[in-house]
DNA sequence: ATTTTTTCCGTGTGCGCACACGAAATTACA
DNA sequence: TGTAATTTCGTGTGCGCACACGGAAAAAAT
């Protein structure tokens, strides 16, 4: 039935032992044996017994997982490092030892001394959440010339070489949000796309989740009725948000929804109820906490969530996978965009 | 630093051989050193490490499955299976032999004689989705008197005895659909509620997805302007629902929602496509094809998903924990309610 | 006191694999 | 031709556990 590594030995007229040099590429096999014993191997579909392979073995994976640090006010990376400690303990037999590389998503010199540090410890695989888009690139391929597999989360760098991408499709979710808002907002209104981040560009998800919101309308049957009202602030302090959404107040009238494309919805949030405008339709991302709040009151109707717990515990399942399996993933793997509403928000926060 | 058995066999000053019989309380050990060998056991916290146990124990676990079967119209129950299995392969080093005993939902003496089979094969575990009450009671009553571990999967029985339950809080998905419509209809309009099976009252989720839809109104600000009209139909075909509907919208005007309280919403939407009332919100219950050609083409609006698939796995996953790690879950293991539409289908089919 | 039965316990083997060690075969070199 | 260096390969042990077997000690029967 199983095919052993002394069924392969027996076939090949060989000892166990060569067998498993020449799995292993140890060498000190010689050629002609060597060619012999890997036709077998593939013409009996041998596959190792990870049970047998990780009882024996001494040494474990070690797997470097580089994203920046959470905070008290930033709360949203601790998600994806807990799912990756979730996935470990469930695969917690198999020897993995998770080294954790933070750096600050707000330095780019600590960046890159995190990513030398990480190449510093040899691992067996790296998950790496990328902010800096070209120095992320360079570490890649670092990794690549090193042969350690890497896999990128939460925003997809596209490298060739990448084992897999663990996260949304930004731009379905901008698609969504659109969805929700066109549901509730009347024919003849106006939609506000607000961006609040210091350096927009540098954050793809957030264009490309406005590039969905937009595309949405293209198809609508409401979109002649529609106009939608960009705006772009540098700063997420709720005194210069609540000046600009004063003055954009005072210009239009008849604003209906408002989509928020990344994580400070609550400060939106705080401002229409302050203004008692909590009629506007609000829809926003990320479940932390002061949007949870905002949402438990009414004054933000949904959130789409990232799901960064689960795209820390696939991208482990997939290294896993990979290097103890030999499984190759799929290049890409897109978390479900979740709608989450006040009323379907218990069974979503873990 | 990990306890072995060879361990607690030096520390109570016997050997590896009686600290087995003593964990597998296979007798033969005397009181005195049994109570002794247990009392280092739980002193050093030892843990079984499951490699090396399965890959000594040569019996696989054994998995019975009782569900009703799937067909080319009723697609659903396929799900579930499917969702066993994957996570079958992925615990595939772990010797688990699933069992399947698929009955008739219609027949409640084909589920009986099912039930019998089982207890026949006998199994290390039980996954079964009930739909006949009391049977089902009966059966799990006789899976614990043979001290079988039993998983209630799809719709809570609440049997004592059982290990978990697996499967979705239908009152909140009830409230969730109120959510959606309650976002999309104006103050002054009347909403459907439409139940159609043939005993509905057999069926719990049906009631508590109907209850929890009312209960969402009662804090509502909006309640008082709108109407709820209730109708229940106890045949499926599409003739008979087209005639009650057609009654109904003759009977009421200003109905601008409607939602169906499980999987039968794409004959609604036939319905409203044919009489081209595609503007009335229409909200459903379950990813089978053909609502997902109405949610698609814009009839239905949302879904609610029960993620079948999911309770499959989870269950499982489950047991084997259970049985393999003795690690006992919570009693209730409920799955997210998805909120589905056209703009994030393509992340949820699998 | 001897034999038989019963209770209790230790030893040994194997699951499939990784890896160390050393032996045999081959080659290099004097 | 003999010896040393090198390549190539087989054997053995252990990972932690399950389980069979058989032996010693204790209890019971003769």
């Amino acid at each position: 039935m199983k095919v052993r590594i002394k069924d392969i030995a027996d076939r090949a007229g060989v000892s166990a032992g060569t067998v498993d040099r020449v799995i292993h590429k140890r060498g000190e096999v010689s050629d002609k044996t060597r060619k012999r014993v890997i036709g077998i191997l593939k013409e009996l579909h041998y596959e190792p017994d990870i049970l047998a392979r990780t009882l024996a073995s001494r040494n474990p994976l070690k797997v470097a997982v580089l994203i920046p640090f959470h905070s008290p006010e930033n709360w949203f990376w601790k998600k994806p490092l807990s799912g990756i400690y979730d996935a470990c303990s469930e695969l917690n037999h198999f020897k993995i030892e998770i080294r954790e590389f933070l750096y600050d998503q707000f330095h780019k010199q600590d960046f890159m001394e995190k990513t030398g540090e990480v190449l510093d410890y040899f691992p067996d695989a790296v998950i790496a959440a990328p902010v800096y888009f070209q120095e992320t690139i360079d570490f890649f391929s670092n990794c690549e010339k090193s042969g350690i597999p890497f896999v990128s989360v939460n925003d997809n760098i596209n490298h060739p070489g990448q084992l897999t991408y663990v996260g949304q499709d930004s731009r379905s979710s901008g698609r969504v949000a659109a969805k929700l808002i066109d549901f509730a907002v009347p024919e003849d209104s106006r939609i506000l796309v607000v961006s609040i981040a210091k350096d927009k560009d540098n954050y793809s998800h957030i264009l490309r989740r406005e590039e969905g919101f937009r595309e949405y309308w293209v198809n609508s049957s409401k979109s002649q009725g529609i106009e939608i009202i960009p705006l772009s602030l540098d700063k997420d302090s709720y005194q210069y948000i609540k000046r600009a959404l004063t003055e954009t107040f005072q210009t239009y009238d008849r604003i209906a929804g408002i989509f928020v494309t990344n994580s400070r919805v609550y400060q939106v949030a705080k401002y229409l109820q302050n203004t008692s405008r909590e009629d506007i339709s609000l829809v926003g991302y990320d479940l932390i906490n002061p949007n949870i709040k905002y949402l438990n009151n009414g004054v933000i109707d949904f959130l789409i969530s990232q799901k960064p717990h689960e795209q820390g515990y696939k991208a482990l399942v997939t290294v896993f996978n990979k290097l103890k399996m030999n499984k190759k993933p799929s290049p890409e793997q897109l978390i479900p965009i979740d709608i989450i509403c006040k009323e379907n928000l218990c069974c979503y926060q873990v």
